[in-house]
DNA sequence: AAGGATATCAACCGCTCTTAC
DNA sequence: GGTAAGAGCGGTTGATATCCT
């Protein structure tokens, strides 16, 4: 037996919205707002609508303020951090680009941005016949078949932008490209005082983050002046005893991420990783990690990166959280 | 000019999450 | 703690517009 339908269909009107009801719908929400119950409004204001289509258009279309089209170059990259990052979630999206609603966003990411980005990797794979490690996670035992959609998109996404950042290197060989590890977190796996490790160990669990792993990461953060691949607002946030070791709740992405985090990672990142049959020992990446590290200057390690910026920060906490930690 | 192919995007569907009781 | 209902979300559909041959 499945839930009750939210309405009648067979009495709610279907298809695209007349300007009547667009204007029966903004006066009413004008006045009175939603009164907290959409299901109902639609009885309240005399429109044949189900509830959940008054909210979509009002949502949509109908509350000010809303853009449509016109996509800048810098929403453009907002809008690919966050997917190679978090993936598809349109809403949290949405949440950075104001005026942009997730519908918008979505159908842009759709129709247009990923083609634009998609195809523009194609002209360079042609161009570039050279493989690079990062092809090399699909060309070989990790088949692009035995990927899924998404995963496969994301990772195409990820390597174009890091050949277009860096087009001699790649990111998860290349620590020149990670950012900082945060002072604080820095600090949580540096510390001799075990007390504090524990306190330590306490905020980070909900975070999905083993700390015991980060001391693996403190190998080559060692070597490198103290500066690991690691930085995040995220753990900045998460560290943040005004915030009571919590996120702000106005703070959306942070509080996606939390809960990404406290699921040991969003569902895509971690079937991305399952589709790499990741080992929870990390070796797929350390070993290039380290070759690259002895090829490279330490003092690259303290320069600022291309992506030690608040969204890539975020990309390497989740993708390193993806790829190197256990979950708890 | 016609009509088939492709692109676009508003809207729907069904699921999960949240919240109130 | 369990349950039900509403809210929210992401994937998909389908109507329309535009492009291409």
């Amino acid at each position: 037996m499945g839930r009750a339908p939210c309405c009648d269909k067979a009495n709610v009107k279907k298809g695209p919205w007349s300007p009547e009801e667009d204007v029966k719908l903004k006066d009413y929400i004008d006045k009175y707002g939603t009164g907290g119950n959409w299901i109902a409004l639609p009885q309240k204001i005399g429109l044949k609508r189900c509830g959940k289509s008054c909210r979509l258009r009002w949502l949509n279309y109908l509350r000010p303020n809303i853009k449509h089209g016109g996509f800048s170059e810098e929403e453009d990259s907002i809008i690919l951090n966050l997917y190679i990052s978090i993936g598809s979630r349109w809403s949290i999206i949405a949440a950075q680009l104001p005026g942009r609603t997730d519908n918008d966003i979505k159908n842009y990411w759709n129709t247009k941005l990923k083609k634009k980005l998609l195809g523009r990797q194609k002209q360079m794979n042609r161009q570039d016949s050279i493989t690079n490690s990062n092809e090399n996670i699909i060309s070989n035992n990790k088949s692009p078949q035995n990927m899924s959609n998404s995963a496969l998109e994301r990772l195409q996404l990820h390597m174009q932008l890091q050949n277009i950042q860096s087009p001699f290197s790649s990111f998860y060989n290349n620590p020149i490209l990670w950012p900082k590890l945060h002072p604080l977190l820095q600090s949580t796996i540096t510390t001799p005082d075990q007390n504090s490790k524990l306190a330590f160990q306490e905020i980070l669990h909900p975070l999905g983050v083993n700390v015991a792993h980060l001391n693996n990461h403190t190998k080559i953060a060692e070597l490198n002046n103290g500066v690991s691949p690691i930085y995040s607002d995220h753990v900045e946030q998460a560290l943040n005893p005004a915030h009571g070791f919590g996120f702000s709740q106005d703070l959306e992405l942070d509080n996606h991420n939390m809960d990404l985090m406290n699921r040991g990672g969003s569902k895509e990142l971690f079937q991305a990783g399952n589709e790499f049959e990741l080992t929870n020992d990390s070796s797929w990446w350390s070993e290039d990690v380290e070759l690259e590290r002895k090829t490279m200057s330490l003092s690259s390690w303290g320069s600022t990166s291309v992506l030690d910026k608040t969204t890539e920060g975020r990309d390497i906490l989740q993708d390193y959280a993806q790829m190197s930690y256990h979950r708890v």
